[in-house]
RNA sequence: GGCGGCAUAGCCAAGUGGUAAGGCAGAGGUCUGCAAAACCUCCAUUCUCCAGUUCAAAUCUGGAUGCCGCCUCCA
């Protein structure tokens, strides 16, 4: 496996720490909000990392924290009039809501920044005792920025540029304005942990610090998250704990790209945030998971309708090959027979490309594209008459079958029922287009009838008013359907 | 201003030195009462532009142009 390490600016292989472990840490949310699509493809693309790893027969560790404790979440809990407590736990438990319908594994440690403040605590003790922390007359304690010489390494930065950049707000004692926050004195109505420098409560970057101390042994084999944490977060992170332990924090760092919506950055202060609820309401989960999956993980990937009806109809075709292969399966098996070498030698060539894409700084719109081909294969045997009374036309098959659903254990894509899929895809567009099933039914009995007639004039004339609702009439050996234009 | 990234067909998108994956749309075909779906075939002599290195460049180097991100909370 190589990844792509945001610390050596170029891709390494990826060999852990020690063999057969691994240790990854992705930073979680801050629970004040309901998550937006930034969040689900942060997720999801480390649900992918997660599950390739331990598809390679690694024993994986992951943990992923909750920022519980924030200016933000004692914003939202004033704005709400409820405690900061109330509004964690409501954000976290639609966190887990929404990953779940993603399909995003839980990570096998989930800690809490208010679980851990003794932890922080320590460690910032620890950073003063070191000289690379102070406190402050207000009870603040900051970290000193300048006493850690390769602080700017994973953003590129130096100190100087940083320098530019930095602020000083208004009541802050800090020495120096490159320095931040470890630990922030409390102010009246805040949540707030007694500590040697009085009631206060911890700053967001020491959190992930003490929480990945924690549960992980250092170097981390991997830290993860999104790109716009590089910094300060990450940075600060990498300045807290290598100054407190003098080992080295991270030894691969993995950031995902942005999501923009219609080309522009997502924000608030332009309106067009979208949260996963949101898009969950007109499309399917799996839907969203192959969208945020077609583009490599580095890459920034434009949230457009356009966009998700090309992969929706793609998707679609996909699980209709799946059901009938399922059906075929179904069917006795043939006896006797051969495929082609080169066919047989194509579905080999699909499969470790397939393979050799996912290793490849998880390239998982290259391995998409593999898939095609698979699915496209399948879909050559169902059709050839002749290869579906062959033996091994079937086998190979049935080996599509299993890489197809080998593929999708890693993408968490294509693992349910194929009839059942298309049956919510299917209730799913209707809700989008607004479909009147009603209409559509009486529209089709009138076309039956007519057709029974041998009226075809008068039939074709109701299938054209239904193209105009944006139904498809099919007629099959089977009887007559109809599906979304 | 500083740092970084990107520019591949109508659209989306892989490809980091060996001669352009895949998807959507489009065209033709098989099938069909006609369609649709499915399947087959076709669809970039060319990778923003210019110059250079090399037997060989979308891929490396230099320059130009355009777009984007970060430098402040943010996945």
């Amino acid at each position: 496996m190589q990844l792509y390490n945001t610390l050596t600016r170029k891709k390494e292989p990826f060999t852990p720490i020690t063999p057969g472990k691994v240790g990854l840490y992705a930073c979680g949310i801050t629970a004040y909000d309901l998550c937006h699509i930034g969040h689900a493809r942060s997720a999801v693309v480390f649900d992918v990392l997660v599950r390739r790893l331990r598809d390679l027969g690694l024993d994986v560790t992951f943990v992923r924290n909750f920022t519980d404790v924030d200016d933000k979440i004692i914003n939202r809990a004033n704005k709400d009039g409820v405690p900061s407590e109330e509004i964690a736990e409501r954000y976290i438990a639609a966190f887990h809501e929404d990953m779940d319908r993603l399909n995003v594994l839980r990570a096998n440690i989930e800690p809490k920044a208010t679980e851990h403040i003794p932890d922080m605590i320590a460690l910032c003790e620890n950073l003063i005792a070191k000289g690379h922390a102070y406190s402050t007359p207000s009870g603040d304690v900051y970290f000193r920025v300048r006493s850690f010489p390769t602080y700017g390494k994973l953003s590129g930065r130096s100190l100087d540029e940083l320098l530019a950049g930095a602020r000083v707000a208004p009541g802050e004692e800090k020495e120096d304005p490159l320095d931040f926050a470890l630990w922030k004195g409390a102010k009246p109505g805040e949540p707030s942990w007694e500590s040697p420098w009085g009631p206060g409560r911890p700053g967001w970057h020491i959190e992930c610090s003490a929480m990945s101390e924690k549960h992980l042994p250092l170097p981390l084999d991997i830290h993860g998250g999104g790109q716009d944490l590089i910094f300060p977060h990450h940075e600060n992170e990498i300045a807290q704990t290598e100054a407190a332990t003098g080992k080295d924090f991270a030894k691969y760092w993995v950031h995902n790209g942005f999501v923009q919506i219609d080309s522009e950055k997502m924000s608030k202060s332009l309106g067009n945030f979208k949260t996963i609820r949101d898009i969950l309401h007109s499309w399917d989960p799996e839907v969203l998971r192959l969208f945020l999956l077609s583009r490599h993980y580095r890459s920034p990937i434009d949230f457009t309708v356009d966009g998700m009806e090309e992969v929706e109809k793609n998707y679609k075709r996909q699980y209709e090959t799946l059901a009938r292969m399922v059906a075929e399966f179904a069917l006795p098996a043939p006896s006797g027979g051969k495929v082609a070498p080169e066919t047989r030698g194509e579905f080999e060539t699909l499969a470790k490309a397939r393979n050799e894409a996912l290793d490849d700084d998880l390239n998982t719109a290259a391995a998409l594209g593999h898939a095609s081909g698979l699915f496209r294969l399948a879909g050559r045997i169902l059709d050839d008459k002749a290869l579906r009374k062959n033996a091994g036309g079937r086998e190979l098959l049935h080996d599509i079958h299993n890489e197809i659903l080998s593929l999708g254990s890693v993408l968490g894509l294509w693992q349910r029922e194929p009839a059942a899929f298309l049956t919510d895809l299917r209730a799913c567009r209707i809700e989008r287009r607004h479909i009147d099933t009603t209409r559509v039914q009486s529209l089709l009995d009138t076309r039956n009838q007519a057709k029974a007639a041998k009226d075809f004039a008068a039939a074709d004339a109701v299938r054209a008013e239904l193209a105009a609702l944006g139904v498809e009439v099919r007629d099959t050996p089977e009887g007559v359907i109809w599906d979304i234009a």
